[in-house]
DNA sequence: GGGACGGATGAGACTGAGTATCAGGAAGGC
DNA sequence: GCCTTCCTGATACTCAGTCTCATCCGTCCC
């Protein structure tokens, strides 16, 4: 079964309608790159209309069939998402989004929650760094 | 020495000048509530132009005098920051923001550092719950 | 098949946060 | 006093996202 069936089952299974234009940006989050804006869906489904593709997002981000990813300057990207909870690790040079799923973070919220009173429900982690690509390329720059 | 001397002086140490419009900024950013919005500011210094608050507010993040603080709903907040590295603990009923500083990601970022190749260079973490006003008022609610 | 109903759509106006531009103003150095 | 540089504020603009509203379409029931 492919992604795109796989989202399809699950709008269906919450009783949304798979109509025409929301196949269309279905397939187009299938054909996206890894990481994409909302713009980008808005090209590569250009006969759809502005309003149905932010529902539509708003609409899967519910379903967390898609996640937003924070760059670092503030712009907001949005990735498929496979899996229930994760993270992203932004390479800030490429804009290149990994996830990963190991997440420390439950000694942190334990702590906070014996020191402050609050009662911890989420939190949202991104993390900013270089990737391999990036640092090889500047390697082989410095030396050149 | 006050809060506002503190900033002052943090400006003209990197050449930046005092300027009137500056200052009102800075005295808004004082008397403002704990977190804040552009438009508060705007509010709390109603004769200073919106450009130049965008700027100033801009040149402060850039000093680490205020920090941005990303409410679940997508908004971003702004609030001092007096001190260096910090998180933020978001209350999701009353939007009160606290800081903290034991941050133990270092443990993530060390386990990503091995397994990803990626050069880990910061990463941004705010927690969400319910503080324990909201809580107690939620209870003497159910209670009534 | 034909209604009725509710969810979905798309065009377009609108909003809110932030940026760009540009002429004019003030501060500081000499 | 002059020159340079930084700063300002008005305004227009951009960009992401929302709202509105008439229309459309799917589904269900008869």
């Amino acid at each position: 079964m492919s992604d795109l069936d796989l989202i399809i089952q699950r709008l269906e299974l919450r009783g949304h309608r798979i109509t025409d234009s929301r196949r269309r940006v279905l397939e187009a989050l299938v054909a996206a790159p890894a990481h994409f804006t909302v713009d980008d869906v808005l090209r590569l489904a250009p006969d759809v209309g502005r309003a149905t593709v932010f529902r539509t997002m708003k609409l899967l981000q519910d379903l967390n069939v898609v996640c937003r990813v924070l760059m670092e300057n503030g712009s907001l990207h949005y990735r498929l998402s496979t899996r229930g909870h994760h993270h992203h690790l932004v390479c800030r040079q490429c804009g290149r989004v990994e996830d990963f799923s190991t997440c420390d973070v439950a000694s942190v919220v334990e702590q906070l929650t014996r020191n402050t009173e609050y009662e911890i429900e989420g939190h949202w982690l991104e993390v900013y760094g270089r990737c391999s690509s990036c640092r090889i390329l500047e390697q082989v720059a410095v030396q050149a």
